[in-house]
RNA sequence: GGGGGAAUUCCCGAGUGGCCAAAGGGGACAGACUGUAAAUCUGCUGGCAAUGCCUUCGGUGGUUCGAAUCCACCUUCCCCCA
C-alpha cells in the first residue's frame, strides 16, 4: 500500500527546525505544516520564534496564525486542522513537512488518533477542580479508583489535571480513560513518518543559544508584542499567556518584577522546556538525529535531504 | 583604630554538642505525558567494594566519649563607632 508519508522536523527550541523544514520544502517540493501550539496564535510572532516574513515568502506554511490569543485550542483541534492540511497537501502532491516542538501535538496527528466529538465540559472540569482541592488528591484518586483502577494507579496524587480528566472523560462519556485510551492506541496510524531530530551533542551549546535567542527577542521588541498583546485585551489568564516568554514578560508589565528578572526567568524556563522535549523526543529510537556540532556531518540540511529523499521514495 | 555580625553541601538558606551527608527552596540531572502541553506532574542531587565505610559545614589547632554546632588564633566579607 502506498502510505502517506510525512516528514517531522521536530526537537528542541532553538535548534534550528525552521531552517531545516524550509530547506527541505524547498528542495523536496513540499510545504510547512508547523507542530507548535503557539505559534498557532496569531499576534506571537516574535517570542514563539515564528517563521519570519521573509522565510514564509520562501515557502508555504500552514497551520500559523491560526487562533486568536483570546481564544482556547486544544489538541484535538489541531489533530482536526492539521489532519485536513496535509490532506490537502497530498492532493496536491505536495509533501508536508510536519515542522514543531509540540511532541503531543505531533504525536496524536501522526497516530491517527481522532478525539471523536467534543468531551470537555467547563462547569463539570471546574467542579471536579474543586472537589480536588476540597478533597485532597488522594481523595480524588481514591474515587478515581472506583470505576478505573488502573488509571488510578498510574497517577500521582499530585497530578491533578491528570486525575480530573480522567474522572471528567468517565462521567462525560462513560468510558473510562484507560478503555479510550487504548482503543484510540490500537488505531492504525495515520501517515507514515520520518522524524528529523536536529540537535547538538552538547547540551551546553544547545543552552547557550537559547539564551542568546532570548536576548535576540528582547532586542527584536518582544516586551512590545506582550504589551500590546495585553493592550488589546487578551487576559493574562488565557493559554496562551502561558507561553515562556509572556507569562514572564506579563509579570513584568505588572509591576511582580523587573526586567532583567523576567529575562532570566525566559531564558531559565526555555531551558527547562527544552529538556523536557528532548525527553519527549528522546522515546522516538528510529529517529534520524542530526547534530550541529558534529564534525562528521558538514552540512546538516544536506544530510537531512538525504535521509528524507530516501524515505521518500 | 575600636565594637558587633557573618562564613554550611552547585546556589540561596535552616541547623547552635549526639537522632546531620546535614531541613526547605532554586538550579542541574533523569523521567512521565491521549482534548490547558511553551502546560502539568514525578524522581533524584558528596563518594564508595554501600544494611556499612570514607570525605564535607572558611582555615589551623584545641575542649569532649562525640563538634557544622563550644574555645583560641588566622583569613575573607558585612555593619556600626572613630
Amino acid at each position: 500500500m502506498s502510505s502517506k508519508k510525512v516528514l517531522v522536523v521536530a526537537g528542541p527550541t532553538a535548534s534550528g527546525k525552521t531552517s531545516l523544514g524550509i530547506s527541505l520544502a524547498l528542495a523536496l517540493g513540499g510545504e510547512i505544516v508547523s507542530a507548535d501550539s503557539m505559534q498557532i496564535y496569531r499576534r506571537m510572532d516574535i517570542g514563539t520564534a515564528k517563521a519570519t516574513p521573509s522565510e514564509l515568502a520562501r515557502v508555504p506554511h500552514h497551520m500559523l496564525d491560526v487562533a486568536d490569543p483570546a481564544e482556547e485550542y486544544s489538541v484535538s483541534r489541531y489533530v482536526e486542522e492539521a489532519a485536513r492540511c496535509c490532506e490537502e497537501l497530498f492532493s496536491r502532491g505536495k509533501v508536508p513537512v510536519l515542522v514543531g516542538g509540540t511532541g503531543l501535538y505531533i504525536d496524536s496527528l501522526l497516530s491517527g488518533r481522532s478525539f471523536g466529538p467534543r468531551s470537555e465540559d467547563p462547569a463539570l472540569r471546574a467542579s471536579l477542580n474543586a472537589k480536588y482541592d476540597a478533597l485532597g488528591g488522594e481523595g480524588l484518586l481514591e474515587e478515581l479508583r472506583s470505576f478505573d483502577p488502573e488509571r488510578a494507579a498510574l497517577l500521582h496524587s499530585a497530578d491533578k489535571k491528570r486525575i480530573v480528566r480522567a474522572i471528567e472523560v468517565y462521567l462525560l462519556t462513560g468510558e473510562t480513560i484507560t478503555a479510550h485510551d487504548a482503543a484510540t492506541r490500537a488505531l492504525p496510524p495515520r501517515y507514515e513518518s520520518l522524524f528529523l531530530i536536529p540537535g547538538f551533542r552538547d547540551r551546553a551549546l544547545l543552552y547557550q543559544r537559547i539564551d542568546s535567542r532570548v536576548d535576540d527577542m528582547v532586542r527584536q521588541g518582544l516586551f512590545g508584542e506582550v504589551r500590546s498583546l495585553l493592550a488589546s485585551g487578551v487576559p493574562s489568564t488565557a493559554t496562551s499567556m502561558q507561553a515562556i516568554g509572556y507569562k514572564e514578560i506579563a509579570a513584568c508589565l505588572q509591576g511582580q518584577i523587573s526586567a532583567d528578572e523576567a529575562i532570566a526567568q525566559i531564558k531559565q524556563a526555555s531551558r527547562r522546556y527544552a529538556k523536557r522535549q528532548l525527553t519527549w523526543f528522546n522515546r522516538r529510537a528510529d529517529a534520524c538525529r542530526l547534530f550541529h556540532d558534529d564534525p562528521s556531518v558538514p552540512s546538516l540540511p544536506e544530510a537531512a535531504l538525504s535521509v528524507a529523499k530516501e524515505f521518500l521514495s
